[in-house]
Order: structure tokens, then C-alpha cells, then sequence
DNA sequence: ACAAATTTTTACCAGTTGGACAAATATTAG
DNA sequence: CTAATATTTGTCCAACTGGTAAAAATTTGT
């Protein structure tokens, strides 16, 4: 019988191994190669499988894009759920690029992956961009708009600041054949995480500091 | 005859126009759908002419691809060159964000071709990465240390704030559509460069004020 | 141990795609 | 106007790709 796909009935041992050594070829290559750009035979040399075998675990192609990609989101928007209404905010923000500038250096395929969806107009993740993001980040940007008030952070348009940490930590991970060809072979290029969270850091305290 | 792809040899009126017209089109699909994601037959399409007549002009789907990318380097480049030496530190960094920001605007898609090549490993441009465009960051690079030391900047690594100038600014044609899907329908969605723009002006010149 | 269910393999196919080729047509130079 | 040259079209194909179907092998529950 055929598995049902990611569903919450039970799975046998060898089906729980097997989705995850696809999903994790299937991330090396997607992220890499894009969606029309990877073939399932990759994926299934990667996984060490014939393509037949594979498509038992999932019938199309997409059905394993869909569900990186699901498994993606939630992640994704974790780091900036955490940002503490309670805490000192540029210390908040201090610790929100960190967060993200970790998860670009742990996780630079999960951010191409995002980053080629986006690209190509995010047609599998339009609606959660529309709802559980956006909602998230009117939430979020409220809470900067207060801190603002209470002179706590210099006047700045919130959503804009957002965007500008999610682009200056993903760029670590989504461009980072440009960053280490500029770096080189010099030894900046082992420090660059480094290097970049000190320096972002000093931009957003002093460009933020009310 | 074959025509000599975009040699220096002379081109007569039509193949110029054609070539035009291709890359043009080569642009519009390539941008959105990456390399393997098109076909030439969808350019074709798009240039209103067969697929054998285009093979005329371009004959392999990767002669395009590079004419695109050769093209653009040239034009990427400008912005940061015309950083002035001369200039007032804050001011000159100012004005690259703004051209930055414009070219955003005006050449997303130049952006997104830029940006796809990066993210599949910048299988065709990486020698231009590591040659012109390193040269170039190096020298800018000892621009800003030279105003550092003049005590007209922040300390800063240069070289990551050019990179987080980059970032935010290509941002905005990359991931377009994530910007748009939060910004919703409010006329924020309108004015979302001039925001940008305002937004990052504000915090590179607190942010680098020495 | 044995039947039932699950997993893997082998063989296959239809649609797409990049590209070749030569014939037909249009343009240009003299 | 004609010959040479440049452009366009129609036809074709081999390789690739996503996906199917059924048989063979393996694992599992009892």
C-alpha cells in the first residue's frame, strides 16, 4: 500500500528513515539547483535510491518541495517570534540579528530554498507570506512602534528595519559564493560570521540609539 | 551566415534589432524562472519569433544566459565606483545607497538574474567575482578605512558594509514579493522605496557617525 | 513459520526540450 | 536586375525527465 504522504497516520520505521533521507537530499539539491532545476533522479542518487523507490515516498516531484518548504516556514519565523516585548530593545534587536546570522550560518540551505521561492515569486508560499508573516510582522512592528514612543529606539519605519535584518543576515547565507569570492583566501573569510554580527551589531545600536 | 555572437565584427540593422529584442525577452523569463527553468521556446514566445530563428541569433540557450550576465556586471559595478574619494564620508554613502535603491527600482529583474546566478553557485560569473569585483571592494574598502581613520566614520569593517548595502538594497527587487505580501494593500505597498530609502539613509548616518 | 502488508526493483512510456539541418524567403550590394 | 548574402521557416531527432505499472523481494504481525 501506498503511504500517505507527511499525513499524521502512523509510519512504519523504514518510512520515517526514508522520507527523511529524501527530504534531506532533496534540500541540498533544491536549495542549490532550484525546483525546475533539480531532476528527481539527483535527489534519488543523492539518497542513495532507485527514482521509482523514491517516488513511493512521494508520488510528484513538488510533494517534497512542498514539504521542506512547510517545514521551513515554521522555523523561519521562529527567531523573530521570540523578540521580548519585555526585554531592552536594542538589546532585543542585538538579539535578533544574532539569531538570524546563526541560522544563516547553521542553516544557508533552508535560506536559498526560501531565497529561490521568493525569487520566482513564491508561488507555493503566497498565502502564508499574506497570513501567518504578515501577521507576525504587524505584531512585531507594533511592539517597535511602542518602544519609538517610549524614546526607547530612534524614529524608524518598523517593517522597513525588519526587512533590512532579514536581508543584511540571509545575504550570509544566500550570497555567500560573492562574500567569501570578495574575502578570498585571507583569513577573514573564516571569521566572516563574526566579522559581519560585530559589525551589524555596531550599525543597528548606534543607528537605532534614540 | 551565421552571425559572430555579440563579437565586435560589424552587425547589420535587423541582427541588431533581433539580438535587442531577444535579450530583452531572455531577461523577462530568465529572471523569474532561472536558467533551467526556461525554455527557449518560451523565449521565443516572448520575442515573437520560432525557436530555430532565435538558435539563429543565440545558437546555444547559455549564450543568452552569458550576454545577460557580461551585460549586467558592467552596469552592477557602476554604483560603487562613483563613490568619490573626494566626498563627504556619510554623504557618499548616502548617495550609493540611493543609487543602490534606484537601480533596485528601476532593474529588478537584472537584480533576480544577478541573484540566481549567486545562489546556484555563480557557476558563470565567478572569476568576474573574484577578479574585477574583488579588485574594486578592495579599493573602496581602503577608501573607508582611510575615512575611519580620519575620524569621519564609525570603526566598521568596510567590507561588510558594503556587503549590508548590497543586502538591503537588492532586498527590494529580490523579495519583491514577500514585501508586497506584508505591506498588503495599504498605500504603504506605494511608497515602499521612498520608505527604504528613508528608513536606511537614517540608519547608516547614525549608524556610521563617528 | 507463514500469510499479509510493505518496500524495492525492473522495465517502460509519453511529453518536453535543446538543438541540427536544409530548404525557402527576404535583403542588400553592385 | 541579379547575384551574393542574410534571415526565416519547417522538419526532425536524440536525450532527458516526470511519472506509471507490475513483478520481485523484504519485513512484519501472529
Amino acid at each position: 500500500m501506498k503511504p500517505r504522504a507527511a499525513s499524521t497516520q502512523r509510519r512504519t520505521r523504514i518510512q520515517k528513515e526514508n522520507e527523511e533521507i529524501i527530504l534531506e537530499s532533496a534540500l541540498e539539491i533544491f536549495s542549490t539547483n532550484g525546483f525546475r532545476g533539480t531532476t528527481i533522479d539527483q535527489i534519488a542518487a543523492a539518497a542513495g535510491m532507485s527514482k521509482p523507490n523514491l517516488l513511493y515516498y512521494f508520488r510528484r516531484k513538488e510533494d517534497m518541495h512542498q514539504a521542506l518548504l512547510d517545514q521551513l516556514l515554521t522555523n523561519w519565523l521562529a527567531p523573530l517570534e521570540e523578540m521580548d516585548p519585555g526585554g531592552e530593545p536594542l538589546e532585543e534587536i542585538c538579539k535578533y540579528i544574532r539569531r538570524k546570522l546563526e541560522m544563516a550560518e547553521k542553516y544557508p540551505r533552508e535560506s536559498r530554498l526560501f531565497a529561490n521561492e521568493i525569487l520566482q515569486g513564491a508561488p507555493h508560499i503566497k498565502e502564508q507570506l499574506e497570513g501567518a508573516l504578515r501577521e507576525l510582522v504587524d505584531e512585531k512592528s507594533m511592539l517597535i512602534e511602542n518602544w519609538i514612543e517610549q524614546k526607547k529606539l530612534a524614529p524608524c519605519d518598523p517593517r522597513h528595519v525588519i526587512f533590512s535584518i532579514w536581508a543584511t543576515t540571509q545575504h550570509y547565507a544566500d550570497f555567500d559564493v560573492q562574500i567569501c569570492a570578495i574575502l578570498a583566501e585571507e583569513e577573514r573569510i573564516k571569521t566572516r560570521f563574526e566579522d559581519a554580527a560585530k559589525m551589524l551589531e555596531g550599525l543597528y545600536v548606534n543607528g537605532l540609539k534614540p
